[in-house]
DNA sequence: AGCACGCCGACT
DNA sequence: GTCGGCGTGCTC
């Protein structure tokens, strides 16, 4: 007699379940999470409802091992199931690798499972709780997507809303109809630095704290918040009903999913760039509609992928145009630098500084915007002309006074800011070229001596207390000037900021780049919409060499609209996303040699058909990075090529020794 | 991903 | 003569 089989997915990088005996006595149902011996140590898995996939000698029986417990777990709902499997497919991943992020994230020690979670009674948000007095166009947008919430059905709504156009408030009611039917509400932000001001925004709307799941909870966290959106029986305070997360929240055990939201749509920070590569706007498309459930996509500047998906009816298109009781939409122009430029030596245009000037003389406060961190992003020897790189990365390494250091911006490599050069050997021959925000620093302290500054990026600012700190001086006047880097670009309001002077408008545009254009715009946008109040529009000056540019034009017209037609009308015909689709393959290797020989191996088996183009293979961007060699097969098909299957054929053909690593990257959004 | 096995250098 | 480096291979 032969034992039942149970098909067990393992969170290790396998695609196929294992097949394991049903021990007598023990039940099983998809989705029970079990804990099964592998080798000679035990893995937690979740039963998957594939066959049985082991070769059996035919009527030989195989020795299966015995599944060894059942764990005191609520079992994964089959939509999550479905989800795993679909990202596995789309993202060319092996199933257990999704699997690993549903699970790793709480209960690789088994543990912690089998008591009950510790999670005290917390009070539930309130759909009920006051809200706030809604305009008529809100009311109206809020009231659709109610509508869409309480079909129960897949649906996805663009939402898009200019700065203080209150589509906050405005998505929040959709989460209050899935609260109020029972259901739960997923709100995914781009990156975990907002998640506390979005707490606390979402306990004064509902009068209690949501649930938040990001990387950096502690192992108990994770257990209590897994265990409390499965609602599973025996979980004090009830089932978890509102979830603010990161990326990884998508691959939570929500019991009855009502809707999801994905604020700040078009942020990059979406894209999950190592491990599985995936893009969590996208991903959470796809939930939704597992969960049959509505998708809400908010932005004040959509990306194209999402404008165009509305403009083609795939999504509804929900727009709430003009500020809500607050600024009015702030002045921007364009600063020509070759008309006025800065001092030798300096990088702000005397235009600039007589803006903040009078900003300051009037009481207000000003901000420079740079994305850039340091001092300087090269450091030059002015006698051979060496550029000091990084050994490790194809990369220069960026001068920072603070820690009186040169430092690389991919791997974190230092080293001591060198006295000759390394190249010629002369004595102090080398010069800090380009602005970094500290230089910018340095320039304020020098044309603005009595101005009270404040560097506000990553290296400055690194946790949340101190970013809570640089808030509060900001907002209690004790600041004058902010100078920062990508980190101010969003979240943040301060009514007294009403200039902002962008040092390096040109800076996104280089680089060739499919999106330079589209990013560039917005983030410049919402830079821009950092200031203003409502009796005083904000200005936003742009200092740029190309002020005829079409970024540049849009955003001083304010016809961002155009430009994205404009932006669709150049991808359009070349089939580049969204009317086709793209893929990278990327060859790596420690030794440069294996890297070619792989690609020249690809390259002759490179797949040729009708409606795909193979571009490459080139040295990735950064061709070196954290010390292996890197090359790049960028694949371009047009929108009904299977590309998963064509990449997999392709890479089936052509045998790779081991010692090469391939990198499968589907929709790429960064090319490095 | 772990954890083995396996075949070449410096140590008690 | 052993301890141990991490290269390749397997796990139902």
């Amino acid at each position: 007699m032969s034992a039942v089989r149970v098909t067990v997915l393992l969170p290790l990088p396998f695609d196929h379940p294992f097949d394991y005996a049903l021990p007598d006595g023990m039940a099983l149902c998809a989705g029970d999470l079990v804990s099964v011996p592998l080798g000679k140590r035990m893995v937690v898995g979740a039963v998957w409802d594939d066959a049985p996939h082991t070769t059996l000698a035919d009527g030989a029986s195989v020795r299966l091992k015995e599944v060894a417990a059942k764990l005191d777990a609520p079992a994964l709902p089959d939509d999550l199931r479905q989800f795993i499997d679909w990202v596995a497919h789309y993202t060319m991943a092996p199933r257990g690798a999704v699997l690993a992020l549903a699970l790793k994230a709480n209960l690789l020690a088994p543990v912690g499972l089998t008591r009950g979670s510790r999670r005290a009674a917390v009070a539930q948000p309130n759909p009920d709780f006051p809200g706030p007095v809604l305009s008529a166009a809100q009311a109206q947008e809020a009231a659709r997507l109610q509508a869409l919430v309480q079909a129960r059905d897949f649906s996805v709504t663009l939402l898009e809303g200019v700065t203080g156009s209150g589509k906050t408030e405005v998505y929040l009611e959709a989460v209050a109809t899935a609260l109020r039917g029972g259901r739960q509400a997923l709100l995914l932000l781009p990156e975990i630095a907002l998640s506390a001001q979005f707490t606390a925004r979402l306990a004064a709307r509902f009068g209690a704290a949501p649930a938040v799941w990001h990387s950096a909870l502690s192992p108990a966290q994770r257990r209590a918040t897994w265990r409390g959106v499965a609602g599973g029986q025996g979980v004090a305070g009830g089932r978890i009903s509102l979830v603010l997360g990161a990326r990884s929240a998508l691959f939570l055990p929500f019991a009855d999913l009502g809707v999801v939201i994905v604020d700040e749509e078009h942020e990059a920070a979406y894209k999950q760039e190592d491990g599985v590569i995936y893009h969590a706007r996208d991903m959470a498309v796809v939930r939704a509609r597992l969960a049959g459930c509505a998708a809400i996509l908010a932005s004040a500047t959509p990306s194209l992928e999402s404008s165009v998906n509305a403009a083609q009816g795939r999504y509804r298109h929900g727009v709430l145009a003009g500020r809500h009781g607050g600024a009015a939409a702030p002045m921007i122009e364009t600063v020509d630098l070759r008309l006025a430029p800065p001092e030798r030596g300096r990088f702000l245009s005397p235009v600039v500084i007589e803006a903040m000037t009078a900003a300051l003389a009037g009481g207000a406060q000003a901000m420079l915007f740079l994305n850039r961190r340091g001092y300087a992003p090269l450091m030059l020897c002015r006698r051979c002309g060496h550029r000091v790189s990084c050994p490790n990365c194809t990369a220069w390494l960026v001068a920072h006074r603070a820690r009186d250091r040169l430092l690389c911006h991919h791997c974190g490599h230092t080293i001591q800011v060198p006295t000759q050069c390394p190249s010629c050997k002369a004595a102090e021959s080398l010069v800090p070229i380009g602005p970094g925000v500290e230089r910018i620093a340095e320039e304020v302290q020098a044309v603005l001596p009595q101005a009270r500054q404040l560097l506000m990026t990553s290296d400055a600012i690194g946790s949340a207390a101190q970013a809570q700190a640089a808030v509060g001086a900001i907002e209690a006047g004790s600041v004058d000037v902010v100078i920062g880097t990508q980190m101010m670009a969003k979240g943040w309001h301060f009514p007294n900021l009403t200039l902002v002077g962008v040092v390096d408008a040109d800076l996104g545009l280089a680089g060739g780049d499919l999106r330079a254009a589209e990013r560039s715009a917005q983030l410049l946008h919402q830079v821009a919409g950092r200031v203003g109040r409502a009796e005083q529009p904000g200005r936003a000056l742009l200092q740029t060499y190309q002020p005829d540019h079409p970024v540049m034009q849009a955003l001083a017209s304010g016809d961002l609209a155009g430009f994205r037609t404009a932006e669709a009308d150049l991808r359009r015909p070349g089939h580049w996303p969204p009317f086709g689709r793209l893929a990278a393959l990327i060859v790596t290797a420690d030794e440069a040699e294996a890297v070619t020989a792989a690609c020249r191996a690809l390259a002759m088996q490179a797949p040729m058909q009708a409606g795909l183009v193979v571009l490459g293979p080139a040295p990735a961007p950064f061709a070196m990075l954290r010390g292996r060699h890197r090359w790049r097969f960028l694949l371009k098909a047009e929108r009904r090529v299977p590309v998963q299957a064509v990449l997999r054929d392709w890479l089936a053909r052509v045998p790779l020794p081991r010692s090469v690593r391939i990198i499968i990257d589907i929709d790429p959004i960064s090319f490095l």
